[in-house]
DNA sequence: TCAATAAGACCGACCGGTTCGTCTCTTTTT
DNA sequence: AAAAAGAGACGAACCGGTCGGTCTTATTGA
């Protein structure tokens, strides 16, 4: 693996840890073992560091929740999967992400100290949700889900359930209260039905 | 107000908006209008600061969140009026809290980083999820829930909830986000009902 | 084919600035 | 006069970032 691409691993796993600011470039350069040279051999800033990283993240985000999606009809049983998915695929997968969900991790620590940074996070956040509500919309349409149901209330219902369990899961760090969550999410969904 | 005081008070802003460590001491010096001497003949290092800082954010919590909660004799109602209390009585609280629920900036921080802080924030999280479980189960013992009710799944549900509410509340600084979530939230208790 | 040249990956000393905590000294209170 | 409270200079460690120099690799010319 090049030294970019080492670096930008590292520093994920880092900052899923510890946060942008908390970590520092010594963190980094000790992690990735390289220098400051070859540091900025190949980014212009930390900062810069920062939109690489989270171009990864989000790269492994997308492969790991949205995985088998286009192979299922239901847009709610999509929804479903993608929940599934959330902890069996993603939350767990402390080789890239030890400290847990990377995106909470900066985000908490970052919108009110690098709003420029936490707005580059919360892009990703907005078409998260418009993702599920599309999908429970379509759904809506093709009766898969009553006719009074708030599509809008029930993406913030889901949506808060994914943080809060991703931030609960990154202190217990068991399964079960993770598991148990998600579960009680899909049972939700699921009264949603006709 | 005395300086002590007054530290106590600006350190809980600033930790609410940047966190422990991001919170430099001169930030607190600075906010609370005094030297580094002011300041270390009150305590006896950031350290021990955070705990007095943790000891006064818990008080606020529960003045804010079991207020009238005496006053109501169903226990599944106790913690629907405590949902509503958060939302409306703590989480816009941006006199204490600016940036935010305090406890979830702080753990999110510190649970890799300095666990033996994080581990005094979590005490309070066990409590409260041993608090909401207590009378979901007493509840269900006067048949105010149905019998077949997962207390445990429940709770983590309703707490995940509240926690994603939190974060997302933290993101959004709007209010109708987190009404909609805290409505979804009641909704799904009273779905428990018999 | 092989030496001369060029490119750039990488190293680590170093810079100014900031960190927490200690210390001495002054001011205020009693 | 004695004790408590406050001010801020200071030190050692650390921060992100710069810079001069080395060493490896690729390209060129004959």
């Amino acid at each position: 693996m090049s030294l970019r691409d080492n670096i930008i691993n590292e520093s994920l796993k880092l900052f899923s840890l510890k946060g942008f600011l908390s970590t520092s470039l010594q963190d980094i350069l000790k992690a990735a073992n390289t220098s400051k040279g070859g540091f900025y051999n190949h980014f212009q800033s930390k900062e810069a560091l920062f939109f690489h990283v989270m171009d990864k993240a989000r790269s492994i985000w997308r492969d790991r929740n949205l995985a088998g999606l286009d192979k299922i009809e239901d847009p709610v049983d999509k929804i479903k999967q993608l929940l599934k998915n959330f902890y069996k695929r993603y939350l767990k997968d402390s080789e890239n992400f030890p400290g847990g969900c990377v995106f909470i991790t900066l985000m908490v620590e970052l919108i009110d100290q690098r709003p420029h940074l936490a707005n580059d996070i919360n892009k990703g956040w907005v078409g998260f949700k418009r993702f599920i509500q599309r999908h429970l919309e379509a759904g809506k349409a093709i009766g898969k889900l009553r006719s009074d149901v708030n599509t809008e209330a029930v993406t913030e219902m889901l949506f808060a359930g994914i943080l809060g369990a991703s931030v609960n899961y990154g202190v217990e760090k068991s399964d079960v209260s993770l598991e148990e969550t998600v579960n009680s999410l899909i049972d939700y969904l699921e009264n949603l039905k006709p």
